[in-house]
DNA sequence: CCTTAGTCCTGCATGC
DNA sequence: TGCATGCAGGACTAAG
């Protein structure tokens, strides 16, 4: 699943070869991978400059000269240049630029979606601040009271955009803290810990560009290695690799959830 | 405020 | 081998 890591390394690879070039169209191939009607998303991006590249959490962003479009992959979305004629399957959507080679949006599930913002409208309104800050996860943790699991405020992304279910793990298992624990319970040090592990986690990731599981590949259909990094995330089973004891796993907020029972006491 | 369940989807693992 | 079932999961929505 791309979550920021994957998302940030994609953007990294766009980011030279798509600013400046400008968007001629957008084909929906499945209907609900483009928001809206297509046409009218069309005449809004027509012959429009690419003036910048970003990432918002988990969202592709692209700056139109005021309307952006925004791509999101959801579980097992993938953006790929076009290059040779490979047939993929599951392609969901094609976006079409004047000089680069088209970008396909393949996607088993059908999940992902592409989205036109208008440049009155509130852009990406309720996510959370990126967290790859560590002083940033810190104050934000600060500022939560509420009793919900902490591994279920990890993936709020009105709280903090851009963690998903590995890096949540990940991050709970460096700070040695319990994903169960409310988090408005954190003790300063477990806090302090969590903030350093969360963006430590993230960066480490992006560093190694992002984790491929199953789906997920940068636009040039390339893997990334923070797979052989994993410490908890789908290890049920085997040993902990600090202490040796056998990784649990438990369901929090409707997601599976792997952890260490000696190291992450509650 | 919060949690739970349902929805969207398909590939893959499991079990008979 | 083949069929049925169920599960995973990010974001959103509705219900309690």
């Amino acid at each position: 699943m791309p979550e920021l890591p994957e998302v940030e390394t994609i953007v990294r690879e766009l980011r030279p070869r798509l600013t400046g070039d400008r968007m001629r169209s957008i084909e929906a191939l499945w209907h609900r991978s483009l928001c809206g009607d297509p046409r009218e998303v069309n005449r809004g991006i027509r012959g429009r400059r690419i003036m910048e590249l970003f990432r918002r959490g988990k969202y592709i962003c692209l700056d139109l000269e005021g309307p952006r479009l925004t791509i999101h992959l959801r579980m097992s979305g993938r953006l790929l240049f076009i290059t040779s004629p490979a047939e993929e399957c599951h392609i969901r959507a094609r976006l079409n630029f004047h000089e680069s080679p088209g970008l396909a949006l393949v996607d088993p599930r059908k999940f992902g979606r592409i989205r036109l913002w208008h440049e009155a409208e509130p852009f990406l309104p309720d996510l959370g601040p990126d967290p790859l800050d560590a002083e940033t996860v810190c104050n934000v943790l600060a500022g939560v009271i509420s009793r919900r699991a902490v591994k279920t405020v990890l993936l709020d992304q009105k709280v903090l955009a851009g963690i998903g279910n590995i890096y949540a793990d990940e991050s709970l298992f460096t700070a040695r803290v319990h994903p169960l624990t409310p988090a408005g319970d954190l003790d300063n040090n477990q806090r302090v810990r969590l903030a350093a592990a969360v963006s430590r986690v993230l960066r480490e990731a992006i560093r190694r560009r992002g984790t491929t599981l199953s789906d997920y590949r940068d636009p040039d259909s390339r893997n990334g290695g923070f797979q052989h990094q994993l410490k908890v995330y789908q290890c049920t089973g085997r040993p902990c690799p600090v202490c040796g004891t056998t990784i649990s796993r438990i369901v929090v907020g409707q997601r599976g959830t792997h952890f260490c029972p000696r190291c992450q006491k509650k």
